[in-house]
RNA sequence: GGGACUUUAGCCAAGCGGUAAGGCGUGGGACUGCAACUCCCUGAUCACCAGUUCAAAUCUGGUAGGUCCCU
């Protein structure tokens, strides 16, 4: 059995999964982007050695801060997982749809792409490039960092990805205004909890990765600590920031996968499990 | 009691006679190697009433709210 909980950040995903793997006996398979590399934990809201309960997480806090790690890497990683894991009951726990996609679905990457920067073109120049190479290519003028991807792209034929494992995706949701509060809330116990310290720790050795650099919390305090901005303006960012991303998740997920949603709060959390595992049964 | 200034979308805000910039938030969306990324779309007739004018958010008068000052 592969099981999928997702949702945006800060809905509780990881206690519904723990819930879960103990009743299935599963193992946990991360699938957050940021949460796979090592150091980033308070920021991230990994979780923590108690919260497992001794279940086996998989891909989490294994990757080196300096890593570019990306979903090309985790597919095949995931890929490993299943593979090694065929006969455990599995469940992927993550917020980065993007990553789920390529590790369950046909998500072909090709090896041998070019890695040109094209630095000397404006991105009128780049769309009618790729228009040029394909007239039906649909990415935004503005969009630079996907034309030049496209660019570089070797083989431009997409396959339409199909499931390659039998799985059910589970969502995890509940009202904007709570999901809302809650983001705030959680940021705000992040750096109660020393996330400054944990940021400390890669800005003093001044590290400057990818990870650092475009995971939220990290890259907003980053700036408070090179004296851009103040620490309550950082911290306000963070919530927005957290927000959007919120949004943009619902966004993937509403479209981009076949979701089944299940409300939630604190109240009536063991409500919610009860109808993931009739959901889970019934479709079984 | 008297006087000055002020009132534009959820918030900030431009405009100073020719039918409402922009920013933020909000909501929606895209997505095949950076995805906690990158990018797109999204709103008001200008407090209210009456005038002046071919034409008013823009001028005049009044009403209401706000801010400050004086007694």
């Amino acid at each position: 059995m592969i099981l999928c909980v997702v949702g945006p950040t800060a809905v509780g995903k990881t206690k519904l999964s723990i819930e879960l793997a103990k009743k299935y006996n599963a193992i946990i398979v991360n699938c957050d982007a940021m949460q796979v590399y090592k150091g980033l934990d308070i920021g991230t809201a990994k979780v923590t050695n108690e919260e497992m309960e001794g279940i086996p997480h998989k891909l989490i806090d294994f990757v080196d801060i300096n890593t570019n790690y990306t979903v090309f890497d985790y597919q095949k990683d995931a890929r490993n997982i299943l593979d090694t894991y065929k006969d455990h009951n599995i469940i992927f726990v993550g917020g980065t749809g993007l990553y789920l996609k390529a590790a369950l679905y046909d998500y072909r990457f090709s090896l041998d792409d070019d890695n040109k920067t094209y630095d000397e073109y404006t991105n009128e120049e780049l769309y009618n490039m790729c228009l040029k190479k394909d007239k039906n290519c649909n990415i935004h003028v503005n969009n630079r960092k996907r034309l030049i991807r496209f660019l570089n792209k070797k083989d431009i034929s997409i396959v339409e990805p199909t499931p390659l494992y039998d799985f059910k995706i589970i969502g995890l949701t509940t009202d904007r205004a709570t999901l809302y509060e809650k983001i705030n809330n959680r940021v705000d116990k992040m750096i109660k909890d020393g996330l400054i310290d944990e940021v400390k720790k890669f800005y003093n050795l001044n590290i400057r990765s990818k990870a650092i650099l475009t995971g939220i919390g990290y890259k907003e305090l980053y700036s408070y600590l090179d004296g851009k901005i103040s620490l309550e303006d950082a911290t306000e960012l963070i919530k927005k920031n957290s927000r959007h991303y919120a949004k943009r998740q619902y966004t993937w997920f509403n479209n981009q996968m076949n979701v089944k949603w299940f409300d939630t709060c604190y109240d009536n959390f063991n409500k919610t499990i009860l109808e993931v595992e009739e959901y889970r049964f019934f479709v079984k």
